[in-house]
DNA sequence: AGGTGTGAACACTTTCACAGCA
DNA sequence: TGCTGTGAAAGTGTTCACACCT
């Protein structure tokens, strides 16, 4: 609800999250900022600010209920529900995020996967057939899809999504290297595992530390 | 080399690469920053200074020449050399990145694999067998391996972690969700699946578009 | 004219530091 | 006293606008 949260923040919300639960499981109790932040690898200031952009949930002299401000930080992140979620793409990836059970355990049940390949189409999943991704539209329809994960190759992303959204589908996980062209009010994040492998060259070679022989500008 | 460049920068580097190597294969020719800028989603400054940080790559009114500037961002992010990788974990996801086309295609080899499960180890994955990840060091110092990817539990992968940085690895690739602490040196990035459904959960909870009734402040 | 390279302006994010409540 | 909540300061990243080269 307030104007203006940034991407870092959300994520680091997700963060705490996990943090919160984790303590909850050991216990509980309460957590002062300056815990969480060092869980969380942060400053305690940066957590008292993400968690002010959205109420006061602490008690001064005392930090947080770790219960409490995790049912929070829940609700913040909309996960206080259930989403319905397609796969398209039932290659290898598609088939490890259909096992993650991470994404169960948070409220996101894969209800209809769906490929273009033949062999595929059929197999069971679990309880669920693979489907022709040409009823694309009959399943969303059918399941009240709201988000889609989308594990096909680059050149066919597009076209997929583009079929989804006219289908009501509003958010997409995208797991494929290419920069879907979506209208407003449609949420893409992507996953780039080959970008974050770059990324990973581009530290090992340029930023070496300071006494392995960085001395020229 | 310059002093301060941006993960943003590395980010979109990687994207910009990915686009002048398809250009590449549609004839190449030139392109100007506006051109790259729309095909990446970015605006034109923005491709000129984050390309300027790095040296002066285009021509005053004639932009960039695709072939050249695909050579040079390569060169920046460190991908003109093999990468030898491990790969932590030989579960569903470690299966998948091991299938991955991209990733040797960008010049990371999966050159060992390892497990703690005894009905895994000794399994057959192309040309390689599935170590037991007792033996972490030895496989590291044998093959050795610059860069670690991560795909075991939570609970596990701070552990090996350790082990590995002792081994000499400085390059980890992590997708346990969990907050990894490393010595200076060491580059750790995250791939968290779970943490991008969040922030897709916030967007379609919070970041609802005017004309649907966000009128409330 | 056309399009790069870049200092300067602007916008956004993080950190600081402290008032104020338990 | 202890720790939150938050304006103000500092720091970073992005956009603007234009000099300069071809």
């Amino acid at each position: 609800m307030p104007a203006k949260v940034s991407d870092s923040t959300i994520r680091r919300l997700s963060h705490y999250l996990r943090i919160l639960e984790a303590m909850a499981r050991d216990g509980g109790g309460t957590v002062s900022s300056v815990q969480l932040a060092a869980a969380a690898g942060t400053t305690a200031a940066q957590v008292r600010k993400d968690l002010s952009l959205f109420g006061s949930f602490g008690k001064r002299g005392h930090g947080y209920q770790v219960a409490e401000l995790a049912d929070r930080v829940r609700e913040i992140l909309g996960l206080g529900r259930d989403w319905r979620v397609a796969l398209v793409g039932a290659g290898r990836i598609g088939s490890a995020l259909f096992e993650y059970a991470d994404f169960r355990r948070r409220g996101f049940h894969i209800v209809a996967v769906l490929d273009v390949d033949p062999a595929k189409i059929g197999e069971r999943w679990g309880t669920l057939a693979v489907e022709d991704v040409a009823s694309l539209e009959a399943a969303l329809e059918r399941e009240g899809v709201e988000v889609l994960i989308v594990t096909v190759p680059a050149t066919e992303a597009q076209a997929i999504v583009d079929r989804a959204v006219a289908s009501g589908v509003r958010g997409i996980l995208n797991f494929a290297p290419t920069q879907l062209r979506t209208e407003d009010g449609v949420f893409v994040h992507d996953v780039n595992m080959v970008m974050e492998l770059e990324a990973l060259s581009f530290d090992l070679t340029n930023r070496i530390p300071a006494d392995v022989g960085d001395t020229a500008d």
